[in-house]
DNA sequence: TCAACGATTCGATATCCATCGAAATATCGA
DNA sequence: TCGATATTTCGATGGATATCGAATCGTTGA
């Protein structure tokens, strides 16, 4: 899935007190931007500002209707806006960090790690400890080699059980040591 | 019901880059601030302020785990957001200005009004006819009196039959004229 | 008790932006 | 075309805040 561009701006959109104002005020119908100056109290200028940053990121539209100018709720941005939200596969999108987790390894990690994110047990199961072991490799995304200390560092978010993970890596090939034995590599 | 004290802190704190993507981040798991911090580049300090701004706004919630802290997204503060801006009825409250409309009124403007909210026809039938004048009303809502051309003015973003909207609002008695006939007063 | 380490707080800085008033522009009625 | 009115643009200003590094705080393991 591509990065989301439409719904940080909108969010900023609606992260002002005037602006969040003026659109649920058009969530009843269309106004004019002197209607709303007046409502709000706030300069003409002032809501013209508003209304096109709203407009700039699609949650309002200018109506031209006869000498008039309404601006009117765009209420599909809002509900995407909503959904958005509420959905846990869009919003993971927003991150930009690359989490795709396999259905069966899901499985595994939910079974094995608390609510909290730690591993409550090691699995028996070499299928299903390198599950773990790829779900570890996560927290080694930039560039290395790490020293042990900072591969044990690194670990203990996870587990106490920092050296059962520290040689996984190394027994089932997701990282190498170096002869010293300090300098820990990705494969 | 009372006005929403939440919505706009929520918003604004997930109006941020970084915040959004530590949201979209805890929607996976939980982290601590030190893997946030390697995982979107920034100081530790910087991640801890932005937890803090999360966290007052009843978005994350801190685990207090061993020597660490994890912090996990609310899912049900997420989803209430998201359901307020799908909601017409909750939007509405946020404009923090009185726009209660009868169910009957209601579905005599949506028969009256385009979808841009003009007329687009004055009623016959005097109760729907009031319909529309309280609606009209609504501009009138700062203190008066109001000369003429200024009625005139506010009541061209309805219509551009203003004289009719205007001498109903005397003669059905939402208004009155001065002996003058320039001073419009509500009643 | 101490050392190590994660987290938070503090102070400083640079950027962003809401708001205003004035000037420019657009639109409509005459 | 001209004048009136609504809207937008421009420039300035004050306030909010994202970010950093340094200092401080608090917990854990030795």
């Amino acid at each position: 899935m591509t990065a989301d561009t439409t719904t940080l701006p909108r969010l900023k959109a609606l992260a002002e007190d005037s602006r969040l104002r003026i659109v649920a005020l058009l969530d009843a119908r269309p106004y004019t931007v002197d209607e709303l100056a007046t409502v709000l109290e706030l300069g003409a200028s002032t809501v013209s500002h508003h209304l096109s940053k709203l407009a700039a990121c699609g949650l309002v539209r200018r109506v031209v209707r006869g000498q008039y100018r309404l601006y009117a709720l765009e209420r599909e941005a809002l509900e995407a806006l909503g959904q958005t939200l509420l959905s846990r596969r869009e919003l993971r999108a927003l991150a930009r960090v690359d989490e795709v987790v396999d259905p069966y390894d899901q499985k595994v990690l939910t079974a094995f790690l608390d609510e909290d994110g730690r591993i409550q047990a090691m699995p028996m199961k070499r299928k299903k400890f390198e599950v773990l072991l790829r779900h570890a490799l996560r927290l080694f995304e930039d560039e290395g080699p790490w020293d042990e200390r900072e591969v044990n560092r690194r670990l203990k978010a996870l587990t106490h059980d920092t050296a059962s993970l520290r040689r996984g890596f190394i027994d089932h090939g997701f990282m190498t040591r170096s002869r010293s034995g300090d300098a820990y590599t990705r494969t």
